[in-house]
DNA sequence: CGAATTCATATCTTATTGTATATCGTTTTT
DNA sequence: AAAAACGATATACAATAAGATATGAATTCG
C-alpha cells in the first residue's frame, strides 16, 4: 500500500476514535458503510477522493493541499502537527 | 462530481501549468498516464487517493488533514490561501 | 504539408464499494 | 458459570468505477 495513504488513513482512524465515533456511526453520517470505514483505516484499499473528504468532514479536518514550502512553517506555528500528513492524535484528547 | 473533489481536481491542473507541465511530463514523473491526468483534471473521474497524493507532490504541494478550527487561522496567517481547498493558483507564477 | 506536441476519448483490465455474513469482545440473563 | 444478546470490527462476493493502453483531434513549428 502507498505509504503516504496509509499514514493518512491512520491519521484518520485515529480521529475517529479520538471522537468516540464507531465506524457504523460515522459511515451513516457521512455516507459511507462500515465494511468501507473496515478497510480504508487498515490500509486494504486505496480510497477514492471522495471518500477521503466525507471521512474527514466527519471527524472534524479538511483535506487541503499545502505548498511544500510553508509546511515547516505552519508546524513551527503549531498550525500543523509535526507529524507528516497532518492532524495527528492530539486535537482534542 | 463531489463539488470538493472537483475543486481539489481544478487546483491540481491549475499547479501543473503553473509549472508549466505538460500532461505526458508530469504523468512519467509522477507515473500516472497522461489520460488519468486528463480525466482528472477534467473532473471526469473520483480519483483514487495515492493518485492525488502523487499528483500534488509532483506539483509541488502536499495532502495534509488540516483541523476544522485551525483553518481560518491559517488563513489569516497567510500560511494557506483564503481559497477553499488549500494551494491556489499563486504559488509561484 | 508533414512531424511533433498537447490534450481528450473509447475499450479492456483491475480495483473499490456496497450487501451480506463472520468473528471477536463485553455484558446481561438464567 | 454457561448461554444468549449486543455491539463493534473484519472478511467474501457481486456490481460499478478508476486506471492503462491505444487512438483521435487540435495546435504549433520546421
Amino acid at each position: 500500500m502507498h505509504p503516504t495513504v496509509l499514514d493518512l488513513a491512520t491519521a484518520l482512524g485515529n480521529l475517529r476514535k479520538d471522537r468516540r465515533l464507531s465506524q457504523r456511526e460515522l459511515g451513516e453520517r457521512i455516507g459511507l458503510t462500515q465494511a468501507q470505514i473496515s478497510k480504508i483505516e487498515g490500509g486494504h484499499v486505496d480510497p477514492r477522493l471522495s471518500s477521503v473528504v466525507e471521512f474527514a468532514r466527519g471527524v472534524g479536518v479538511e483535506v487541503m493541499l499545502v505548498p511544500r514550502g510553508v509546511v515547516p512553517a505552519a508546524v513551527t506555528l503549531g498550525i500543523l502537527p509535526a507529524n507528516g500528513n497532518g492532524a495527528g492524535e492530539s486535537i482534542d484528547g
